[in-house]
DNA sequence: TCGCACATGTAACGTGTTACATGATTCA
DNA sequence: TGAATCATGTAACACGTTACATGTGCGA
């Protein structure tokens, strides 16, 4: 059968529940209380999100009725899961990751941990500053051309982008040290 | 009557209309050829949107019918329309605006232009510093207790936006030398 | 004649947001 | 007794994505 794309919200949680078996509550704390929180909150987004994963094959739930009357659903990933998950992980970095869905990108290295390959890092990271990079050309010659009686903000506000994407590439460049040949 | 706080989308299209009138296609042009992109693009969007802000009265379209066969429907922002983009842009910079907002804060900044007021883009820019550097304090402060044996993946994946935090916070104090006391 | 740029839209669909509903347990 | 925490969900709604529909004028 042919699977959908999941949302960066759905890879997310099944990211997390790669750390070990979790309820829908359990998963909520963690987007509340983390810097994850910008994959939404709330019940209503991570509910239904957990019942598509189900729905799928790519988490399965099962009660856990340990002296609490309300019992709480356990979901772990399913082997299908865990390959889908790894596909997602081990993507090349496109052009379109760098420029509309950074933090996407981001979420998925956060999780390369799943794939424990310093390998598959290394060439995350390579492909990540290679395609910063060529966006960055593309910024900074946005900015060249940018006609004299532009708005000074508008220019400023490209500057910033530009600046983080900078710090990005920075970052990524130093993270590489992390993975050398022979380390895991 | 009570008015919807318009989306981020609308914002820029407003925003842009007061650059001069302009038609969808216009409109849409300039967002598949700017960073502005990220605001999504296309008709299916686009044309939406303008339909929304018209009937609540923010902008307001006439038909340009020179030599065309296809008019053109020229857009521009009324009174209203005018007031309440300039209200947005004056709003304060809240701590939700910089983590979980922070492209919308950005292209509010972009549109500072139409403000016409040196004072304005200084507090604006003082509230981004100061916002942006006690979520920094946060973002350190949970990179401090990330438990030794978690991920590493993650505790870079953070750090990457606290660098990112960090570049757009010196760009923020290097922008205000823009907007001292005397100069537009 | 082919295709591209101009120009505006609609329809189906999925997803996140917000707000609500339910109910037990624990602690002040 | 009341509030907070545990725990799971549903319903209405609005918005963006994708894909489609339509038709002209112009240059190769």
């Amino acid at each position: 059968m042919k699977r959908k794309e999941p949302t960066p919200l759905e890879y997310a949680l099944l990211g997390l529940l790669h750390q070990g078996p979790m309820s829908g509550y359990d998963l909520r704390k963690i987007f509340v209380d983390t810097a994850l929180g910008n994959y939404s909150s709330s019940p209503g987004a991570i509910y239904p999100a957990l019942g598509r994963l189900e729905k799928q094959g790519l988490i399965a739930g099962r009660e856990d009725r340990s002296t609490r009357l309300r019992p709480k659903k356990l979901f772990r990933p399913t082997a299908a899961g865990r390959r889908v998950f790894s596909g997602w992980l081990a993507r090349e970095v496109t052009r379109e990751d760098v420029s509309r869905r950074f933090d996407t990108v981001m979420l998925r290295f956060a999780f390369h941990g799943v794939l424990a390959s310093a390998e598959a890092s290394r060439r995350f990271l390579a492909g990540l500053v290679r395609e910063i990079e060529a966006y960055l050309k593309e910024l900074t010659r946005q900015r060249e051309l940018f006609p004299p009686q532009a708005p000074v903000h508008s220019r400023l506000a490209l500057e910033a982008g530009i600046e983080q994407y900078r710090a990005c590439a920075r970052w990524a460049r130093r993270a590489r040290a992390h993975f050398q040949e022979g380390e895991s």
